[in-house]
DNA sequence: TCTGGGGTCCTAGGACCC
DNA sequence: TCTGGGGTCCTAGGACCC
């Protein structure tokens, strides 16, 4: 017998515009936006105010002045993000440990427990006047019988809104919604869909061509179709946020790298980053990946995996360095970015290496030995009997 | 509107193993 | 002789999300 679950999905509103105007009250009811430079680029986000003038999220700093003259652009300062982030979260579990961070403005709780105690829009009252009365954050949460139909739920009132979505009011209330509010439907998909006449959410839910449809959605398509409907049955999983997939450092060149020399001083720069923030999780990686985009906007990227796993920066430096010569095409670079993946906890590995230890021979002196040790490192050999470094 | 930086997950081909 | 079926891992690229 399937327990009704009650969720919620909890979502703070213009989170880094809200962090600064908790920082500053006065930019509170100041039109707002957030971009690394005040003179081109695009906003990370927008406060409702700066909204108001038709200003949002993704667009470039100069049509946001276009339309909002008097808007205040605020660099972005991602430690105070951080910092209110891991606040808001901790608040949230006082009121349930069923929570799972889904990124770092929003997250889902599960309180089917918790409405034995308290009717579930009491509880979302709550929870939203606990969070700005405590950190000045405006919070809209919504509530549904599963994670799908509470993020839909949540997404309906902004700023500050409680919306409940139940399975009996899905088609009223989301199928007319256009195909592209649909959460997991992006930009590439929605003039594809459009092409088969979908134009709603109800028109996905009782499309008919399944075959057609599987051609754009793929493998998803029924799962899809399922959501259409109001159906999902994925769970809130506490723990999901604490397994970090991958660490990645990546940056765009305003009129771009020119030299080899300039490109590897930066990767070096990347690598620090990630190898820092590897450390700081007390990680460690086993594939390692470096992205590269050309001055035209086309993405290439290499990766290889070791067979053992590592943290030590001499490690991924050297990898790092090997894969941009696969890559470096004696083109101008507008970004480069440098990410490791296939992360374990540093700790267990140290358990795993203890076991191993004392049978790893280590007696060999010849070159053509050692090359071998290192390349056994790797799955595929790194280094070749007689290599010598490009520069 | 000529486009940041952090991520997650999926796909598809190939290597390799049984 | 000329080729099964299942599974895992690796790699490159892409869609999507905030």
């Amino acid at each position: 017998m399937k327990k009704y679950q009650i969720i919620f999905h909890v979502d703070l509103n213009a989170f880094y515009a809200s962090c600064e105007a908790s920082r500053n009250p006065a930019l509170k009811n100041h039109p707002v936006g957030i971009a690394p430079r005040s003179d081109r680029g695009i906003l990370t986000t927008a406060n409702y105010a700066a909204r108001r003038y038709g200003v949002n999220s993704a667009m470039n700093v100069i049509e946001a002045k276009r339309r909002c003259p008097h808007i205040k652009i605020v660099p972005p300062d991602f430690a105070l993000y951080e910092t209110m982030s891991s606040q808001f979260f901790e608040r949230l579990r006082l009121f349930t440990d069923q929570l799972e961070p889904a990124s770092i403005d929003e997250g889902y709780m599960d309180m089917t427990e918790d409405a034995n105690t308290m009717h579930p829009i009491k509880r979302a009252e709550m929870i939203q006047k606990d969070i700005m009365d405590n950190l000045s954050l405006p919070l809209s949460i919504g509530i549904g019988p599963n994670k799908f139909l509470a993020k839909m739920a949540s997404d309906m009132k902004k700023p500050l809104g409680i919306t409940v979505l139940r399975k009996r009011n899905v088609k009223s209330k989301m199928w007319p919604l256009p195909i592209e509010q649909m959460h997991g439907i992006g930009r590439k998909t929605v003039p594809n869909l459009k092409l088969l006449g979908i134009h709603t959410i109800g028109d996905l839910a009782t499309y008919k061509n399944i075959t057609k449809l599987s051609r754009f959605l793929g493998n998803q398509t029924e799962s899809f179709i399922r959501r259409a409907y109001g159906d999902d049955d994925s769970v809130v999983d506490p723990s999901r946020a604490e397994t970090v997939q991958s660490i990645g450092n990546s940056k765009t060149y305003e009129g771009y790298l020119h030299t080899y020399d300039a490109m590897l001083e930066a990767l070096e720069g990347l690598t620090k980053t990630v190898v820092r923030r590897l450390h700081d999780g007390e990680l460690a990686c086993k594939t390692i990946t470096v992205q590269v985009r050309f001055s035209d906007f086309t993405n290439h990227s290499k990766q290889l995996s070791r067979s053992h796993h590592t943290e030590r920066h001499v490690d991924i430096i050297e990898a790092v360095e090997h894969l941009f010569d696969a890559l470096y095409d004696e083109k101008p670079v507008s970004l480069l970015g440098v990410s490791v993946g296939h992360l374990e906890k540093a700790t267990r590995l140290f358990r795993q290496l203890n076991i191993f230890e004392p049978e790893t021979p280590t007696k060999t002196s010849n070159v053509d030995t050692l090359l071998e040790r290192i390349n056994a490192q790797y799955d595929k050999p790194l280094l070749k009997k007689g290599f010598k470094s490009s520069s």
